[in-house]
DNA sequence: CGTCGCATTGACCGATTTCAACGCTAGTGG
DNA sequence: CCACTAGCGTTGAAATCGGTCAATGCGACG
C-alpha cells in the first residue's frame, strides 16, 4: 500500500482526482491508511462520525437498524467511492467492512475544511452525492415493489457489473463479497428466501452456482428479464 | 405571487437563502415562476430533464415506476425543497403536484452555471443532496424492514412533522395531501392495508380520522411507539 | 473426527395481497 | 330537488408470497 498520493491505486477515479499534485500533497498530509479486516466495523450508528476517508480495496456496507435489530443495508461501497458523511455530527449508518478493506483515512473536520479550499473536490462530491441519491431512491422500488426473485435477480446484476469487470455481454463469474444474511439485508427479505431464489434460478439455467460464493451469470437477458417483469 | 426574490415566501430557507441581494438579482433573470394544479407532472421519467426549481407552496412527489407499472413514491418536496436534479441529463424520476403547487422554475443547464458561479449556493445544495440522502436511506430501512403497521405509524408521525407545524407534544391536526393509494405508494403497500392499518390506529385511539382526509395525533408518544417495535 | 459457520431444504404459518362488495361524498344534469 | 354517477375509502373472505421454525448438508479448520 503506497504511502503517495500520485501512486495511489484510485488516484483518477476517487474524489481526489479533481485535485493537482500541489493539492494532493496538502491531502496527503491529513489522510492516513488503514486497513480493516472483514466484520470489522469503521463507524458506528449513533456515534460521532469522526472520519471520512477514500475506500482503496475492498467492499463496505452502510446500514441501518431498527430498536429491536432487524437490519438494512442502504448502500454497499467499492473501490474509489467515497465514505462517510461531511457536516454530520453524528453517524446515520454503520459503516462495515464486507471483505479486507484498505482505506485512505481523513478526520472529518479537516476533510471538511479541505472541501471548502477545494472548489473542484467539493463539486465532485456534490455530484457523486447526486448520483448516490439516484441510486438509493433506485434501491426504494426495488425494496417497496419487487418480489424475492426480481430482488435476487437485480441484486445480482448489480453484483456482475461492480465484480465482473465491464459488462460483458455473456457469461460472467464472481465471487460474492456477502453472505446470504447479509444479501437477504440488502434485499429486505430472509435468508431462505434468497437461498431459495437463487436455487430457483440455477434450477432455470439462468446462473450457475459453482460453490460456496460463487455465481456464474448464465443468461443474462433472461435474468435482466426476471429483474424487471412478474 | 410575488416576482421579486427578495419578497418570496422561501427566500430565507431555499436555495436561494446562501445569496446576497446582488446575486438574487441574477438569480430573478433567470427564474420564472409556475402554477401546477394538482396532479400535474413537471418532469416525466426517462425524457430529459429540463428543468430546476424551488418548491414555493404545496407537495409534490417523486417517482419511480417498474416497467409493469408498479409505482413507489421515493420522496415528497415541501415548500422551500430543491426539485430537480442538475447534472444529469435524463430524468430518473417523474415529479408530480400532490396538491396545487407554486414553483421557481430554472432552465436547467442555466442553473448549472448559476451553481458554478456562486460558491455559496453549491455548498448548500450538497449539504441538502446529503440530508435527503440520509432520509432516502432512512426510508430505505422503512421499506425492506418494517412491518404494515411500522410503516404506516412512521409515516403519519412524518406527516405530522412537516404539516402539523412545529413538533408540538401533544395532539396535531393536518390534511393529507395523499389519498389512500398514494400513501400507499409512498409505503410499499396496498390501499387496502393502509386503510386497514389506519382503522386499527383508530380504533386503538392513537389517532383520529374525523373525514376524509383529516387526521388527528392523539397520542404521539405512543404512536412513534408503534413506529418502532413489533 | 468433531465442531462451527454458512447454506439448503421442507413443512407450516401468517401478514399482506388480491378479489369483490359496499359505503360515502361531491358534483352533474335531468 | 334529487337520482345518478364517479372517485375514494372501507370492509370481508380467500389466496399467496414470503417468513418462521426445524432439520440437514457441507466445508474449513483445529
Amino acid at each position: 500500500m503506497s504511502t503517495v498520493c500520485s501512486e495511489c491505486v484510485v488516484r483518477d477515479q476517487s474524489l481526489c482526482g479533481s485535485l493537482n499534485d500541489e493539492e494532493l500533497l496538502t491531502l496527503n498530509r491529513i489522510g492516513r491508511q488503514r486497513r480493516l479486516a472483514r466484520g470489522e466495523t469503521l463507524v458506528w450508528a449513533g456515534e460521532e462520525a469522526v472520519v471520512c476517508a477514500n475506500l482503496l480495496t475492498g467492499v463496505l456496507k452502510l446500514s441501518a437498524t431498527t430498536a429491536d435489530g432487524r437490519e438494512q443495508i442502504v448502500g454497499l461501497l467499492y473501490p474509489a467511492d467515497f465514505v462517510g458523511r461531511p457536516f454530520a455530527e453524528e453517524a446515520e449508518h454503520s459503516i462495515t467492512a464486507l471483505t479486507d478493506v484498505e482505506l485512505c483515512v481523513f478526520p472529518r473536520k479537516t476533510f471538511e475544511t479541505a472541501l471548502e479550499n477545494h472548489v473542484r473536490m467539493e463539486r465532485l462530491l456534490l455530484r457523486r452525492t447526486l448520483a448516490a441519491l439516484d441510486e438509493a431512491r433506485a434501491r426504494m422500488l426495488l425494496l417497496g415493489r419487487k418480489t424475492a426473485e426480481e430482488k435476487v435477480a437485480s441484486f445480482l446484476l448489480d453484483m456482475a457489473s461492480h465484480l465482473g469487470g465491464p459488462c460483458k455481454p455473456g457469461e460472467a463469474s464472481f465471487d460474492l463479497p456477502l453472505t446470504r444474511a447479509q444479501i437477504a439485508d440488502v434485499l429486505g427479505l430472509t435468508i431462505e428466501t434468497v437461498s431459495r431464489q437463487m436455487t430457483k434460478l440455477k434450477r432455470d439455467g439462468l446462473i450457475g452456482l459453482p460453490s460456496g460464493r460463487m455465481v456464474t451469470i448464465r443468461d443474462r437477458q433472461a435474468l435482466q428479464h426476471r429483474a424487471e417483469a412478474a
